[in-house]
DNA sequence: TTCTTATATACGCGTGTCGGCATATACGTG
DNA sequence: CACGTATATGCCGACACGCGTATATAAGAA
């Protein structure tokens, strides 16, 4: 598990992540809150913490778990060499960018095709 | 593999993204630019397809791959939630001084503006 | 101390997925 | 037609991950 991407993969850990967003929480009540068993919850929190998405504190016999920036700022950074592309993707410039950078152009252009449209599975 | 967290939670089919970010590609060149073998690329592509990653276009025998928008946006918008969090170390101190709006704009308003560098463990 | 609460860790199991290889399908050329 | 190119798919082995259960550690209460 070294890569942001492959712990935010986990559902379960988005849910934590999502809880989080809202405030601090105990180990005991994201428990509760997701109805997830105790050492589901902890080591999920293990993963999120040793990627950096969190850390905790102590309070007596609990700890307190709150999100921390750094991985989400990568993740946005990752993101932004997307951004351009589907925020003007109606943009005419970007057609105009692709077409110029078409790599091989064969005799023909595109064929218009359709990939089956088969989501889920 | 139904969530698109879990389609870039491998890393050649972020390097596939990031090479159609650039833009389109064949099969073939995408092969050939990350070294690695044309089964194993259909097989991302297809992945990434499914997901609505990318769509093809047909040119002869060759396959045209581009980016689609969609889970692009749906990642943004799920970074949503955390954004205004972990955004609050980078522009807070504008948010903040909007928030705060002193009457007294003589006052000195910036203490110390970043240094967030390094958790406490 | 002993008991209870709160959290972390260890162990084993089932399953999903990735990589490699072989093969199938599709298109173009001679 | 046969052949080469381009891409997709099927099969299989290996391995990592998440889950459940049991147990360990730690702190407070009695």
């Amino acid at each position: 598990m070294e890569s942001v991407f492959e712990v935010i993969a986990e559902p379960n850990r988005r849910a934590i992540l999502s809880l989080l967003a809202g405030s601090q929480q105990s180990v005991g009540e994201i428990e509760r809150s997701l109805r997830m068993p105790q050492p589901a919850v902890s080591k999920h929190l293990r993963v999120l913490r040793d990627a950096g998405f969190v850390e905790s504190t102590v309070d007596a016999q609990r700890r307190l778990y709150r999100l921390k920036p750094g991985p989400f700022q990568e993740f946005d950074e990752w993101l932004a060499q997307f951004r351009r592309f589907w925020s003007a993707h109606i943009d005419a410039l970007e057609r105009h960018l692709e077409k110029m950078d078409e790599p091989t152009p064969r005799k023909k252009i595109v064929k218009n095709a359709k990939a089956k449209k088969g989501e889920g599975k």
